[in-house]
Parts: C-alpha cells; structure tokens; sequence
DNA sequence: GGCTAATCGAGACGGTACGTCAAGTCTTGCT
DNA sequence: AGCAAGACTTGACGTACCGTCTCGATTAGCC
C-alpha cells in the first residue's frame, strides 16, 4: 500500500509534482530514524539525505511528526496471518512479527514518540489510527474467524459483544507485546510468546461467557 | 516517596541545595506538563514558574527527560491495592485506578514521550525502571499473593514459573490499558475493564498449566 | 565609502542577503554604542534594534567585536583635510576634526576596546588595520605633499625616510589626541593643539635632518 | 610600592584581613592576564589560582576592572629615568623602557581594555589616573627640569604654560608609543625612537616660543 | 512554440529554545 | 568578624532547528 501525502486540490496547470521525491524523502526518514532517532530527526537532514529542499518537505507534509507517520505506517503493512492450523499457533506467529517489527530501530523509536505528541495533536492522532491501527485490526479480525471456522470459538450471536472483544484482544497483544519489548526492555522470546497466547486463548472462553 | 534529583558526592562544605527549590521545581514541571504537554516544555519555562534559575535547574537534571521522569514517577506512588475479597475485584480496581491516573494530562503526555526517548537513551531507561516500573510491580505480586491465599490461585511450585508468569501479567495489564487508552483513545470504561479482568482470571488457569 | 561584512564566495543561487539588514544592523549597533557603550552592547540588542533575528547578525560578522570595527570604521572617512595655506593649519584643522570624532560617544567607547581585544586576535587586529588605520594615512600623505608643493618641506630624497616619517607623524598625531581625550581625559581644545601643532611643525625639521 | 585595594574603615573586631591574600590575588591576576588575556579573565580562575574565595576578591575590589587596574599599576613603576647627559638620550631611554614595558602581554591587553571600560565608568577613570598616569607624570617633570638644569632648555618663565608643556610631551610620547606598538602593530625599535626623540627636542623650541 | 503556472534547489529570514558561562550575591560551617 | 566552598539569580552567549520566504531555473500542459 501506499503512503500519501498531504492529498492537495488537484491542480490542473502547471509542474507536477515528482513522485521520485515523496519515496525518496520517506527512504531517507527511515533511514535517520534508523542512525538517529526520532528526537534527533531534522527535517533539514532528511531534505539533504533524500537530495531535496526542505520547501519540498513541507509542500507535502505539514511537520515531521506526520512525515514520520507516513514513512513507519508502510512497514506495519508487512505483518500478515498465515494459517497454521489453531488459534494459538496464529496467534504466537503474529505476536512474534509484530515484536521482530517492534525491534526494527526505526519503528521503535518512531512509534511511541509519535503517539505521545498525539495525545496533544488531534490531526496526528487520526493519521496514526487511519494510517496505522485501524488497519492492523484485519489481523484480529481475520484471526477470530478462522478460529471461529475450525470451531475453536462458538459462532457469533451478539455482534456488539464480539467488536469488543475484537477491540479487547487488539489492545492487549499489542499493548502487552509495546510494553515488554520498550518498557519493560524485556526479550519477546518464544516462552514468553507460549505464555501470552496461553493466557488469550484460555480466557477468551470466560470472555465469551460475558456474552 | 521522594523523588531524588541526580545524586551527588556529599560535599561537606559550601552553600547546601535548596531543599524546597528541587519541590518547587518538580510541581512547576507537572503544572506546564498539564498546561502544555512533553513537546512544549522548556526548562526555561519550568525554571520561571518555579521561580528559580535555569542553571538551578541543570545542576540537578541533565536533560528534561529526566526532569519529567522524576516529576512524574511520585503520581504512580498513589496506586494501591485494597484487599476487595476476589482476584477479579482487586484486578479491576487497580485497572481503574491506573486508568485514571493516564487520564490525568500530566502522566499522558509524559509517559510515552519519555519511553520513546528511553529507546535510544540506556540511563534514562535505567531511571524509568528504577523509578517507575519496577516500583509498580509490587501491585501485581501482592494480588497474586493473596489470591493464592484465598485460594483462588494455587500455590507456588517453581518460582521461575512464578516470576515468568507475574512478569507476563505486569506487561498486559499495563500494556493493554496504555494501549487502550492512548493508542485506540477508546474509554477504559467498567465494560471494558470487565472483559479484561475476566480475559486474566480465565486465563491464568491455562498459564498455570504450562509450570 | 560602504563598510562590508564578511565577504563570502559568491553563492549564485539562493535567496539573496537583505542589504537593508546590512545597513540597519550597523545603524543600530552605532545606536547601541552610544546608549550603552561597547560593553554592555550585546548581540541580541542590536538585533531586536536592527528588527532582525540574532542569526542574521552572525550568518555576516563573526562576533561583536568585528561588528563594532565596521560599525565605526565608516565614520573615520568623514575626515578630510581641505587645502588651508599653511601646514601648521592643515594640522590644526584634522587634528581638531579628529578629536571631534573621538568625543562621539559611539567611537569613543568603541574604538579602544576593539583595539584591546586585537591584542589578542590576529584577525581582527587586520580588520582594524585595513578599515580604519590605514585608510585614514591618506591625511598625513596629502598633508605632507601638499607643504612640500608650497615648499614648506624639502622635497623627498630618500623614499624609505620619508615613509618611516609619514609613519612617526601617523602615531604622533593619532596616539597623542587619543591619549589626551581618553587617558588624561582633558579637552582637545584650541591652545592644546596650537602647541601639538608647533611642536611637529618645529620638529620635522629635526626629523627631516637625520636622513 | 604597594598597589592599594578598596580602603575600609578601620574594623576593630574580627578576623583581620589576610595581608597574603592581598598579593597572591595580584599576582594570579597577572598570570591569568599573561595566560588568557583581559577579556577571558574570570574572577573565579582569579580567584582559583590565588587559593582564596571568590568572596575574598569582592571584599577588595568592587569589579574586575578595579581589580586588573592595581594588578597592573604596579608594573609601571619600574620606569625610572637615570641621567643619561642629553635630554634627547634620556627620552630614548624611557621611550624604550615603556615599549619594553607594553610588549609585556599583561600590560598589553590589559591597559587598553580598562581604558575602554574607563571611559563609561567614572570611579574607574579617576583609580586610573591616580593608580597610573599621575604617577608616571614625575618622568616628564623629571627629564624637563634636568634638561633645564643643564641649559638645553630656557629657565621657566609662565609657570602655567610649563605646566601645558609638560602635559603635551606626556600625551605625546604616552600616545605615540601606545599607538604604534597597539595600532600600528609596529615595533618600536632605535631607529623609530630616534626619530621620535629628535622631533620632540627640535620642537620644543617651537613650542617655547608661543609663551 | 510561446504562455502559464506550479514545481524544483538553494539558502536567507524571523523566531524560539537550547545548554553553557561568568558576574556578583548569599548561605553554611569552620577558624 | 574573615574565610573557603559552593549554591544562588541574572543575563548574555553562540548554536541548532523550526517553518516561511525569496530567488532564478525547470518542467509540464494548453493554446
């Protein structure tokens, strides 16, 4: 899929604007994000990696923070759920490429920082969930149906209850998966993987049992 | 608790640091976090409002990171774990207790702009463990602990397992309601927090089984 | 005569420097001199007075003190030494002009201090030499040929001699009207430079004699 | 002779002054003079090299200015003036001992400095004049009244007019050297004084005769 | 093939904050 | 009282980025 930039009134005369420059100026944000982090980020630095003025930034994105948006959001699309036959399987396979995602420097420093200057950034925050969350949610989705298709979960009777538990397991895989890999800066090995999806498929039936 | 600027050798001579200046300075940080959030704070604001000098202020801290983690870490001292007769209670009391406290503008803005930066910073990260996470962790063992005392948990065979499967329940708490709460931007409600205490409770059963 | 900021190797593409900056930032920082005198003249004064941002100031000078030389220097060329009829009246005229444009009050405060701190600084001690001490020799060369076309002095023999007089009378006249108004701080006035005057009129030719 | 600080009122009681501290702060003011210059002295590295407190200094010099002043004043008392038979020989030899004594890179940086400083700073001026210039006067008044003894100048007739011509040949001489050692940049070597000493002799004569 | 209009690189611009430094004052406990 | 030590307030320093602006020079599509 791919990132867009500011969308712009489509203007019929005069110089198109280059897309070699939007892919490039994104390759060089990952790549500062990578050798320097987000907080030393400039925007006058990425211009000159990606062989750019800054006016071509900012004629595209209105400040770095959602031109850091755009150049991550592509990546989280790499994460796809392969069908390995059970609930748990599926869901240990997901959990350990999205920690692997986590672990990519320029994602790890790029994504918190971004989601803390959108507790104060309404515009920022629409971007990281269009761009980002809401997109990943189709891995819930797509995980709790299959389960659903092989029997390992009864079949849907409230559909307000089964978004919420939808939206409940998005936040605590991602949440706990966020937290052990930069909070807690705690390795997301194997046994830690068997114990997480242990503890989701063990107390999703308790769940179900809310109704 | 106190919250301890950066120590220092213990100088036996000379003017003593102003006890109540390093107060004033910590209350000033919280009141512009709340005014302003993480991205807009200065030191030179913080040193005005604290009606102190700069330098004051860079004597004690050497960044603003490590300002905002020590003006922050004394708010997660008020989390406490009254003893409400079930596993599930006590779980979702301090759930909500947590999320109120993210609510607050202060812990908001500051938390996940100081664990970002704590990505590309290790001494900043040892003072967000040390300050912060590992103080909270007593929350988790102590409602475990008296859980096994209620019986509603069995108890203790190997204390690796233990250790392993506190840790596992530390990070989705934790992580599933910062998630919850800053990512999604979705109410950490009483139904949600329902679904979540009864996700843990049913599955800890299954964790347990792993040994 | 146009004082020049820091010349620099002809960029033949971005935007242009502002000449009215230029001119602004060296009119306020004569404005600043005479309020406040060199040493409380600060770069930031000058630049809110000049209404121009501080990096302006220094994307063309360096530091205050080369700001300074080429503030003043502009003010020495206002010394001019027209025709009187005799020598000893020449003299008296520039003399006087001289110490008129010391008891301003921009150069007075000015003009030492950057001389002190040259002492310590090649290069400025060159920005000095070339914008205001060896532009103003003219004076003593167009004196001494004039006197020497009404045949008040010989004409020259030994070129190298009459260099090395040139340069006597130079730091007489100069040296002797700055230590008066600024070390002994008495009045330059007409009786002080009558005898000044009679003095080297009298003397030359003592000087003239020795070859 | 003993350079003077701040002159207190006679305290009874109490701890006495440190008669050391006196001279150790002088001297660590020449060698910081000698090291960094005027304009990068501290009071602190002051203060550091003579193994006293800052509050030491204060308690005796109101200023960094005041300070260098008496650490330097000292210095030009070494210039005496032994009867050389001639009056132009006992110029040249003053004139080079006051060059010798301006090559000296405490001298050097530090008298035009506070000169500057002096010229916006009243109290400054006069510790100037009466720490520095009045004292140095006696040479002028010295080397006139032997010349006149020895018949090479006219018995005073106008006391005031002496008194003029005094105060010119110090302005002179103070200001040509000044000039050409700290301005020109030039050295002042024999065959300058030379010409410097016979222009004064053979115009002095000049200057006789105006009354 | 010239016109129009938006693009491009470059770099100067007005700002804001940075983290440091020195000046001169104040506070503590010791002599 | 004087003193050493060192924290204090104040205010300027010179630098780094921000996001905007002005240049002259390219490109396109449209007449």
């Amino acid at each position: 899929m791919c990132s867009r930039p500011t969308p712009r009134p489509a203007p019929r005369t005069g110089r198109p604007r280059s897309a070699e420059a939007d892919e490039a100026i994104l390759e060089a944000t990952r790549e500062v994000l990578v050798e320097l982090g987000w907080s030393k980020l400039t925007m006058g630095d990425v211009a000159g990696r990606a062989g750019v003025a800054k006016t071509t930034l900012y004629r595209r994105w209105a400040n770095k923070n959602e031109l850091v948006v755009d150049a991550v959001a592509v990546l989280f699309d790499e994460l796809e759920l392969p069908d390995l036959g059970s609930l748990q399987a599926d869901i240990e396979h997901v959990v350990l490429q999205f920690a692997a995602l986590l672990e990519r420097p320029e994602t790890k420093t790029a994504l918190m920082a971004v989601v803390a200057e959108s507790t104060r950034d309404v515009p920022l925050r629409e971007r990281i969930r269009a761009s980002i969350v809401e997109r990943q949610k189709r891995l819930v989705l797509d995980g709790r149906r299959r389960a659903q298709e092989r029997g390992e979960l009864p079949a849907d009777r409230d559909p307000v209850s089964v978004d919420a538990t939808d939206d409940l397991i998005f936040d605590v895989v991602a949440g706990a998966v966020v937290h052990r890999a930069l909070v807690s800066a705690e390795p997301v090995d194997t046994a830690w993987v068997n114990r997480l999806s242990a503890l989701l498929v063990g107390g999703l039936g308790a769940v179900a049992a809310l109704g």
